[in-house]
DNA sequence: CCGCATCGTTGGAACGTTCCATCGCCGGCC
DNA sequence: GGCCGGCGATGGAACGTTCCAACGATGCGG
């Protein structure tokens, strides 16, 4: 394999000409310029990218922790990530951590950072220690992106927004008895702002808000003001809730499946509203109502932000870009039939 | 950030001698070893990856080569591979290649590989042209995952097995009218094989196998024996098969949809099955027949292939290895109401 | 008692860049 | 005509490891 060197041999200038060259310097005169770059056709000659990683003591990779690889969302926006970041010349390295255990996802992190990534892209929350985001943000520019957290930049849907969308869109169906669920074991802290907009849009509308259903999919049983419930007691019926807004659409397909195994229809016995808008919920089958975050939008900006870290346009204090969410409406919402 | 070189002084032995108590090797006495093990603790030394992988000219990076991030198939595996490698110390770093286009997908092998990754992991076909293959196949090992490719190692189902199993089911339920639908875009050579243990099940049975449908989801219309039709002619009714296996569940889930929309009931017109058995599939709402691919052992055998031909252990042409697939027996098939 | 093998340790070279200080050359201005 | 400024090209140092040849000490056998 060619080095600079041999490159610098044929062309007949010095390495240093070479280098200049590649990295797009200027000061180098046309002439020279070509040659060098005839030598570098004839040769076949790639930069070696570990010789110049370990000289700048940097790379271009991008590291990207994902909360669940095999989650719609997250290989969607990984997808988005990598293309994004590919089309700026940085190349992602991505790390799965599978929530549950912080010791497993912190040696994770350290195998990653390992490699000296350029920056750092959280898909998943993590690093509620003070020492890590400290060790982390020292090291490498950090930013979260479709999330929100406060020690570092992100780029995130205004969660409270949509969750107010999701919810207007319901009580303008005529929905008044709306529930709110959350499904803890996917959930961020995102859901919280999510719930804050639903509150809001029932208190601007005068109605009322039931306690949050705490749900994992799966089971039976919920629970509601800390105390345990069955499901199916708090939806439809007469004093059940005639719609449910779930904090995320595999909540609200999970929903669907509930719904379907105990004989729930949907839309006519209850409305359901997810949150993401994956692949998923464009299914005829599924044909779910939910707020769309604008992905691509999302991952542009994340890469933006660090870029201008890393070449420092951008200092100071974390930024939080806002995108805006939108409801797209589909087929598990209509009017209540015993309103 | 202390260096080697930190250590050694501390320790009062040499940098070489640091190396080697990092590195492990034997022929280190016991008092040195401990002491350098100190100095390492209180200075909080770290060997600096980039600096390593530089004078190594290798990494421990495993660069995986994703069809299609977004689709769960794909997502399920990588986020296994990961698993795998770091298990096996290694970190992966997914490039995702979209089909399309060819110059793109080698582009970013390029990218992929001026990171000097340790192996590389096919998790899509690629490389059709000879000196491609070349030029990877002589700077690092190639492991295909999840599918078989001659010019490398593999780990695989076997699709013709899995296309027997599938038709073989279609044939116990009662079905002879049994189409085999392809969908060239998501299509991978695996599909052939699928083909012949769809053809050979057939055969077995005495039955006659259909031409096979080129449908791409979301069209009316197909190819069948290179002419063009319309895709709804060829399906239930006194003629149209009773029971079609599509080559894969995205496939299967479209055929789903596109039954729903033309009203042809599934399974009551229609069976249908998929093969992959992705997480969809498993949905009430789609509950899919499918061929099950055994992910975690595809996954595992891979890493250990290529950790294999790294550590010399394999040599020689490239090795198949084999697993079994399994059928999914959910809601999307019966026996035909119209036999 | 000397030579030789063995074991643990060591210093140097090499890896392929980037970055910086410096150099030579040429042209213009005093 | 000499001096100076600027531009383009250059050589050297540095980055932190790994790997290898060579070294000294020690013990053992002839």
């Amino acid at each position: 394999m060619p080095t600079i060197f041999d490159v610098a041999a044929l062309a007949g200038v010095s390495k240093s000409t070479v280098s200049n060259v590649v990295r797009g310097t200027d000061g180098v005169s046309e002439r020279t310029r070509a040659r060098v770059e005839r030598a570098i056709e004839i040769l076949g000659y790639r930069p070696n990218a570990l010789a110049r990683q370990f000289v700048r003591q940097r790379t271009t990779i991008l590291g990207v922790l994902v909360g669940d690889l095999d989650n719609p969302f997250y290989g969607d926006i990984a997808k988005r990530l990598e293309r994004v970041a590919f089309e700026n010349g940085y190349t992602t390295m991505f790390c799965n951590i599978e929530g549950q255990d912080e010791d497993f996802a912190l040696s994770r992190v350290e195998a990653l950072l390992e490699q000296r990534p350029a920056a750092i892209v959280f898909l998943a929350f993590f690093g509620r220690s003070p020492d890590i985001q400290a060790a982390l943000h020292a090291s490498v520019p950090v930013v979260f992106a479709g999330l929100r957290e406060d020690w570092g930049d992100s780029v995130s849907v205004s969660n409270s927004q949509g969750g107010a969308l999701a919810t207007q869109h319901l009580i303008n169906l005529g929905h008044r008895r709306i529930a709110y669920v959350t499904t803890p074991s996917l959930e961020q802290r995102a859901g919280q702002a999510r719930h804050r907009g639903y509150q809001s849009a029932l208190r601007a509308a005068g109605a009322r808000h039931l306690p949050p259903i705490h749900w994992e999919p799966g089971s039976e049983r919920a629970r509601m003001r800390g105390r345990e419930v069955a499901l199916r007691d708090q939806l439809g019926g007469a004093d059940g809730a005639t719609a449910v807004f779930c904090s995320n659409d595999i909540g609200a397909i999970a929903m669907l499946e509930y719904a379907d195994r105990h004989g729930i229809r949907v839309p006519e016995d209850l409305s359901v509203v997810g949150f993401d808008d994956v692949h998923l919920a464009s299914l005829a089958r599924i044909s779910l109502t939910t707020v769309r975050q604008p992905l691509d939008e999302i991952a542009t900006e994340a890469v933006e932000l660090v870029l201008a870290r890393l070449d420092g346009s951008l200092e100071g204090p974390p930024r939080h870009v806002r995108v805006s969410p939108s409801l797209v409406v589909r087929s598990s919402t209509a009017p209540p039939s015993s309103p």
